[in-house]
DNA sequence: TTGTAGGCGTTATCAC
DNA sequence: GTGATAACGCCTACAA
């Protein structure tokens, strides 16, 4: 019909599909931005002839005249943790519901690159920002704020904290881990974790875990702390390790789950029973933790809840809205077949 | 010293960054995006202005002038399994080494929604696209050409396809495992695999297994065929399922290592020996499987050099080159522990 | 309800 | 080596 490619073998502009409907460019905008605002008639029109010619608005030029990119960035450690893998994939789902993309950057807990991929990310114009973890460079939070765009922490709520946060409190959490193993009558306690160094995430769990001890008069012996990957492996010899020492703990605490599955597999290897001889704890409560022999005592964390909530309040400040500061969430311990009393020697009465 | 905000509480723009460093936009420009063709000390004082205010290229306003946007797509799944995750993290990676940023979308197996966030990343200016598997919509492969960008199919090397593909022939590596076990002696083998409509490569994989017993005068029994979601538990309760059916299979192929992980599980709940009383196969090569016991004998696949050369391969697009088409990945045979030769009650002689 | 026209921020093409 | 200036594609007052 009235359809015409002006030069071919280049993507159409508004002006193409205008003049093919016999209106202008503002009344093609409006189409698609404000439809109600054009008559039923012309409305069709201009919807045929976009179709006809495969166009739609060029973000690029949108972006500019708007004043809004209508893109968001998520700043990650990596995506080989299903933690956070499900925490993205949340997160994509609920902006792509509101025809929001998501920009996605992995750090792999490096505390330089995080800054350099935030920094992209404003350069690409997002116009807010979820972030794993609080602790990161002083000119990462600077940067963010110079530009004035809402932004949200992940996976932290410590009290008092500067940002808005969607999360839980790690050393609470950790506490609790803790206190449930002090409950069932250990004593000795070993830890296998994450490093600390520049994760305030990790850092807050293990001081979690000093905590509860300490309110029993007790310690983590230094034999007794491994710090090192997070990766099965880590907790195999870990775990291989600390039994090794003397006093041999009774129980050991993992800083996540892959930790434990790793600290799991490996005392089943060396013949123990766990958890008889020996007790193990994991935190995360990812997919194959229930489905171990026995299953693995954790605490289970609803990463897609984070990033649901991450997003819901990032799209609510985009809305204008100043949000209240959420409450934590509380992540449960999940009681499976890792954790119970210790299989102590009879003390001489 | 020069340096004034013009509007403060808003970005700073090239032109005050001109203005602080007494020279032109275009001076500005070229001492970002072309540093050697201006003066030593005049690109000084325009960084140091730059810095100053905190001035960096609006994405937007660079897209729309330079026509690239320089950002890519990735369009999976879900990020709820550990392969793609793992092939997404690669090529996030790839892509910022070049400046690149990559914009994700997870269409959840749906095809309509995968054409949706096609459509949309269209709109958004991606300068090419990567996606997972060949079985989509007509329409969605239509739009990208009509845009005349880069793509690449993941996942798939179906031979004969049209589409520039890093991956792996379905097929071809599912005929190794189905022949690996034939090898050994089984001849009745059942199948526990992801849902096949809709899904070229769960659909070459069962092909590629039918084809092997075929060879050998065999076939998969439907009562040893189960189709389902890719989940442990699918894994966990099919083997069960197939396993009270007559007659009884010696091995269970997987689609995938979730579903291995549960059937191995499972099977070893029931009191059964593997590889003794049932072998058991997977796909993947995921985390966990190497650390069971006994480890899965399973296929390995390495997404990340997936997602590295998908990222390669557009990158040389980008750059106006025609590469090649690329050789299939070939997934190996891993042989670990559950799969060993049928414990057959002895024949008659 | 529709059209006109200016501007969004940067880059590229020219002159100088 | 540097500076005007015209795109780039779209949106949105404002005017009609």
């Amino acid at each position: 019909m009235s359809e015409r490619e002006p030069k071919p073998g280049r993507p159409p502009r508004a002006v193409d599909v205008a003049a093919a409907a016999e209106v202008s460019t503002a009344t093609v905008s409006r189409v698609f931005n404000n439809p109600e605002k054009v008559a039923p008639a012309i409305r069709e029109r201009v919807l045929a002839a976009a179709k006809a010619m495969g166009w739609m608005p060029h973000a690029a030029g949108s972006a500019l005249a708007r004043r809004r990119s209508s893109i968001v960035g998520a700043v990650i450690p990596t995506l080989d943790n299903e933690v956070f893998a499900a925490q993205v994939g949340a997160m994509q789902a609920a902006f792509a519901e509101r025809g929001i993309t998501l920009l996605l950057s992995c750090f792999n807990y490096n505390q330089d690159q995080a800054v350099h991929d935030v920094q992209a990310m404003l350069a690409r114009g997002v116009e807010a920002l979820a972030i794993v973890g609080e602790a990161h460079r002083p000119e990462l939070f600077a940067s963010i704020q110079a530009r004035h765009i809402p932004y949200v922490v992940t996976y932290s709520h410590r009290p008092g904290s500067p940002h808005a946060c969607v999360g839980f409190d790690n050393r609470q959490a950790f506490h609790t881990i803790a206190r449930h193993l002090l409950d069932l009558g250990h004593e000795t306690i070993g830890v296998i974790i994450q490093p600390t160094a520049g994760n305030d995430r990790v850092a807050a769990r293990l001081d979690g875990v000093r905590a509860a001890l300490a309110e029993r008069g007790l310690g983590v012996r230094p034999q007794h702390l491994r710090e090192g990957e997070w990766s099965i492996d880590f907790g195999r010899q870990s775990v291989r390790a600390i039994l090794a020492t003397d006093p041999v703990p009774t129980a050991v605490i993992c800083g996540n789950d892959y930790l434990a599955v790793g600290a799991l597999l490996e005392a089943r290897a060396m013949g123990l029973s766990v958890p008889r001889d020996l007790s193990i704890t994991g935190f995360d409560d990812i997919a194959i933790s229930r489905q171990l022999d026995p299953p693995l005592t954790t605490m289970h964390v609803d990463n897609h809840e984070i990033g649901r909530r991450a997003a819901d309040y990032l799209l609510a400040c985009l809305e204008g809205e100043r949000p209240a500061a959420m409450p934590p969430l509380v992540p449960t311990l999940i009681r499976r077949g890792t954790a119970a009393a210790p299989d102590l020697p009879a003390r001489p009465a």
